[in-house]
DNA sequence: CGACATGTTGAACCTCATCAACCGACGTGG
DNA sequence: CCACGTCGGTTGATGAGGTTCAACATGTCG
């Protein structure tokens, strides 16, 4: 049995667990994270497919795991802004709450790994540890959508473009645990459309475009191809973001 | 002794807290909340004044007993942005972090109950009820934050306006307690500034200015002064605000 | 090959920012 | 007591940054 625990026993898929330790599950060990690992369901979602619709019951949470999960809200005239990118050892979902509030979807292929809400719920009760992660792991999401509200704000779209491409440096930085040289162009990808850029940066798409070229002219990124970039100088990068 | 407790003894301050229930206190009784009692320290801030700044060490968190304080970030060239309002039984401050995430200060004069930052989150980890209040005041933070995200990114300076009022107004109905009759025009309060405003809806004083006279114009509010205002019919300035 | 999606570029337009003047309220000091 | 400066707010004229509309390029899939 693959919760059971033990020398000589199979490990459970919990434990086997990629993110294990930088997600939420970190709080748990042993039986407690076989507790966790009864109630774990792992999925591949492809890119572009939903995984939860605003409107619709929050049912279920989630770990992402691999890939980058997209979060927008939409106007009730179609205007849509995305609120969040969500990397590897993000939580999805909201806790406590009936109704999601937030649509999400597979910004690129990825994988999460749901857990039925009332469930984890239910182990958040049990288990003070594992609320303890939830709650600073919210705290880390309010920071960073507080210094979003700035960018959209008060950020011209220059800033805003230059922003957004030192956030996906820094995250893939993280992620990919990769090491630049110095003196080494660092390459990046973008999950995202230019459409959904202009939604998360509050612009259109053709002023993006228009933003992306001109980065691209002054030198300040390299496009290899229209989803891939390097970044000679970083600094630069930040100076242009504000 | 205020914090001890039983028939005949005189009533701790906590317990006489007019926020007690409303606010993250609400999770502790008896002896726990004896012992927040201990650490807390209430105090009254007049409009203007500086509660915390980003830059210095986080080393108090607090209530928000009374009044309206106003979360902002500034930008290292000076421009400004307003992140938050907090209202009557909001939490101030970061918990687990060595530094303030905002700037924090009075709109209108306030009272707030501010607890050192060490021992708060001691309490913390020693009542998890007391975590679980925090986690689901944080997770409403973040519904709101990214509420505003989708104002700053794709709402019309018209709109803007309209969501700002309405925002006063339905925190004034909660706080207030107060009922309105039908037909009974409700009259608001504007605890910030028209600078203050523009800064947290990413506009300029005088797009701001422009906006509410335009909206007087059409009736949909009436200005008593530049601080108050009444709205004859909450639903069109909804509509409004989209 | 044509249909469609995604991205870029150009031209015209418009919303909102900028700059400036003005107004009333308030406090201060001659 | 009134002139004066200051502060918060309004209003007007002008202009720029970003949107809108449209054309075009490129790549993909039936």
């Amino acid at each position: 049995m693959s919760m059971e625990l033990g020398i000589g026993t199979k490990l459970s898929r919990c434990e086997t667990c990629s993110i294990r330790h930088q997600a939420v599950c970190g709080a748990l060990t042993g039986p407690e994270l076989a507790r966790l690992n009864q109630i774990a369901k792992p999925r591949k979602v492809a890119a572009g497919q939903t995984i939860m619709s605003d409107e619709d019951p929050a049912t279920f949470l989630a770990n992402v795991v691999s890939g980058v999960v997209k979060l927008s809200k939409t106007l009730p005239d179609g205007r849509q802004q995305v609120i969040g990118l969500l990397f590897s050892p993000d939580f999805l979902g909201r806790v406590f709450n009936e109704t999601n509030p937030y649509f999400a979807e597979a910004a690129v292929d990825s994988e999460i790994c749901s857990f039925p809400r009332k469930q984890f719920e239910a182990l958040l009760d049990e288990f003070p540890g594992l609320e303890h992660r939830l709650l600073e792991h919210t705290l880390s999401e309010l920071d960073s959508a507080r210094e979003w509200m700035v960018l959209l704000g008060r950020k011209t779209a220059q800033e805003k473009v230059a922003s957004f491409l030192l956030l996906l440096a820094n995250r893939s930085l993280i992620t990919g645990c990769h090491h630049i040289q110095p003196g080494e162009e660092a390459s990046f990808e973008l999950p995202l459309s230019r459409n959904d850029i202009a939604d998360y940066l509050g612009l259109t798409v053709e002023t993006v475009s228009r933003q992306i070229t001109r980065l691209k002219s002054a030198n300040v990124i390299n496009l290899v191809d229209n989803r891939h970039f390097t970044v000679p100088d970083l600094d630069r990068l930040r100076d242009i973001a504000g």
